[in-house]
DNA sequence: AATTTAATAAATGTATACATTTTATTTCAA
DNA sequence: TTGAAATAAAATGTATACATTTATTAAATT
């Protein structure tokens, strides 16, 4: 169980989202190699890529303006509504099985594994894209996104199970129009 | 004008679109760092970037199928739209006049020169966004496309220009909806 | 001869030393 | 004091040596 070897990568984001590393200071390559205890060379990697999936941004743990949220969560909404169009024409009925499973969740379930469940949903429908670009494109936005699942939002969010379940019927019922008003709203209620 | 100053980057950046490194060999820290005559670091950051970019995959220079070059323009489809609607809404009549400038070129302009306007031409639309995410995103989709528009296409492809001089002109009109289709078939166009 | 195993080579990962650039601090003249 | 110049310090960029992993070739056994 206890993952002994997480990568310095993984380590440096573990610590962003957990608030070990405070936002105010300045990160440079040879604090996280004392840090971590590796040479400077394996955290210029990191650094780098945690610089692309936006933790990281000149130097600092970038803590985005509201403005810059309302952004994030505008191209969410244009690739997922994109997905959700795409769904609707590709999707068997069997997708949508699948995709009802990850809309219900167990009272025995952790709060680890519920964010977990809905995130399958969310990757399920951005499956019907069949385009690794768009996909690729999402993963980097929701991995910084994930962040704040983590800690502001998905508290258990009231609704957010029932606006799922939503969003699967109308797929079902091939209703396209309405399901992409479901996931707008949903992500916007997700923003807050 | 001899720029002697191009980064290890723009250089085997440059020398993938001149078909200098040929697609058949593997890629390897080494034998690129022998080629440029600087050590493996700076060549390491180079790769890293350039696989960013989708250049560079798997110690191959990257050449996408025929499904895949659809899939990028997809989402190419998906951005401009979503600014053109944008466009429509905030673009003042100064924007619009500066957007046409971008669409009309003399006959006296290199092939460079031409490249160049036109990538303005979308630069502009892109900038009604906003947002500095999703003109990221279309930043690096385009960085690739420009290695194809230097050499397939747009070697004077005919009706380019006077596609964007119509999608100026909707635009002014305030025609959303003709403005998106005639964007979407500019592109598809670019596509061939 | 074919398939597994061992040996070798090549590539990537990591550490470290040194060079260059950037940033902070001190010193001194007005 | 203030501001410019000089100096020191710190950070990043680069080269290189060594470690580890991965891929290739050779050897050996069935």
């Amino acid at each position: 169980m206890a993952n002994k070897e997480l990568s310095i990568y993984q380590k440096i984001r573990n610590d962003i989202i957990n608030g070990d590393l405070t936002q105010n200071e300045k990160i440079t390559e040879s604090k996280l190699a004392q840090r971590y205890n590796v040479s400077r060379t394996p955290i210029r990697e990191a650094i780098k890529q945690l610089e692309l999936e936006y933790f990281i941004r000149d130097g600092y743990i970038y803590v985005p303006t509201v403005e810059e949220y309302r952004n994030i969560f505008e191209m969410r909404i244009l690739i997922e509504t994109h997905a959700i169009k795409k769904a609707s024409i590709v999707f068997t009925q069997d997708d949508i099985e699948e995709l009802k499973s990850y809309a219900t969740i167990g009272d025995d379930k952790t709060e680890e594994e519920i964010i977990q469940i809905n995130d399958q949903f969310h990757q399920k429908i951005m499956s019907a894209t069949k385009n690794s670009f768009i996909i690729d494109t999402y993963s980097k936005l929701k991995s910084y996104i994930y962040l704040f699942s983590k800690t502001v939002i998905n508290k258990k969010r009231p609704g957010l199970i029932e606006e799922h379940q939503k969003i699967a019927e109308m797929l079902e019922k091939r209703q396209t129009e309405a399901a992409i008003e479901l996931m707008k709203e949903h992500l916007l209620n997700d923003l807050e």
